[in-house]
DNA sequence: GCTATCCGATAGCGCCACTATCTATGATGG
DNA sequence: CCATCATAGATAGTGGCGCTATCGGATAGC
């Protein structure tokens, strides 16, 4: 098909298909002249993943042209694979340097002992921790510490139930692509199944309604 | 204080918390002549919450100005001010209008009637898992609906967690901003962890290192 | 007095995700 | 064969956002 043809069954606008290839999102079209590229069921695919990882996802571009990357590079091993994805999908961003993010950091490595991990403090998502923990403290909840291993059995159960799907659903061929949108769409699943379980469990505590909304918001 | 010795104390530069006034985030200083004002405890608090809703939570500026609005109306019932407040934390955004769409509305009606959760479609945390469902169905996992009912038992586990945290360690007068706190910052402590469980159990099912990180960074 | 600081207001900056426009070229249909 | 349309590729522009710089005038504190 054609790019137009593309825009149409993607909905996303033909200068958009075009900034995407600029910045390595996309692969371009094949050309079969100068000035006319064909594009398949692959692209049509991945500008659907590109949709979904920015739009649910909310992923940068930047981002998800180095995760696409990693998506591609066939003929690795596939733990590097997995590692180098799961490293580009972190929040990143800068570590402060006060007594809280010292606490925060020796939180996380106990937690990781605790636990018997198989990461250590290089993984991009323990320094992440840290720096919620840490502004956690900063904001007085420095005690939400003693919350972690209740957080820790939920994110086990989690870790577990998505990989006993990938392993049931999932082709090894799109292993790579599969994990990269568990993790990302999978977290804005769960994000939203934990707002609604906060809502729930506050209506029993504290609410009378069932959905605590009566035209005050705007 | 004065401003530069807020400014001196949070780290923030002395414009941006300007900024952050006239943005309505942090209350103006109180004047005590036309061109001096003092700032107390409770702005530098507050300065550190923005920054923390901010910088860890991801929030925007105007969606934090929303949720410290709910945070500061007194006086008004508290299952009132949890559920404002909670409207705004969502990811909000347009949701498309295709089959997609339709199969995963279906899927969260029914998850929460399955639940029995006291919220309903009216929340935006809803409208949000919806389209993440969504999204996963157009990038070739539907199929991942399987794995809701697990993913809502460990969002119950959290929720049970942090409301149990709440009654032990949060006073009344604090109770909302606690609340937008722990669903905010716990939300990143949670996506942390869960990444970190992720790579644990992809190392012990795929891979061999302990971290998966060999330099291929970058 | 004198210098550092402050207030309030306005304008500008840098990043980011597009979006518009242009030229040259080729596809398409009568 | 020719008129019209779509396309490739390049460059420039747009709008939103979170600041950041600068300014005039006033006050603090020595």
């Amino acid at each position: 098909m054609r790019i137009g043809e593309l825009s149409r069954r993607t909905g996303v606008p033909v200068p958009t298909i075009k900034y995407y290839v600029r910045e390595g999102l996309l692969p371009p079209g094949e050309l079969s002249s100068p000035n006319q590229a064909q594009y398949g069921e692959a692209h049509e695919r991945r500008l659907r993943l590109i949709r979904a990882l920015l739009d649910v996802g909310g992923l940068k571009v930047a981002a998800i042209a180095e995760v696409l990357g990693a998506v591609d590079d066939r003929g690795r091993p596939l733990h590097k694979l997995l590692g180098a994805a799961a490293d580009r999908l972190g929040t990143a961003g800068e570590a402060d340097d006060d007594a809280e993010a010292a606490a925060a950091d020796t939180a996380v490595e106990e937690l990781i002992a605790r636990r018997g991990w198989r990461t250590h403090e290089s993984n991009p998502a323990a320094a992440d921790l840290s720096r919620a923990l840490a502004a956690m403290d900063r904001v007085g909840h420095g005690a939400f510490t003693e919350l972690l291993d209740e957080y820790a059995d939920a994110a086990e159960m989690i870790a577990r139930a998505d990989l006993g799907y990938v392993d049931r659903r999932v082709a090894v061929e799109d292993l790579v692509e599969s994990v990269v949108i568990g993790t990302v769409l999978g977290e804005a699943v769960f994000n939203a199944m934990r707002r609604m379980a906060h809502v729930d469990a506050s209506a029993r505590l504290y609410g009378v309604d069932g959905a605590g909304r009566e035209g005050e918001a705007g």
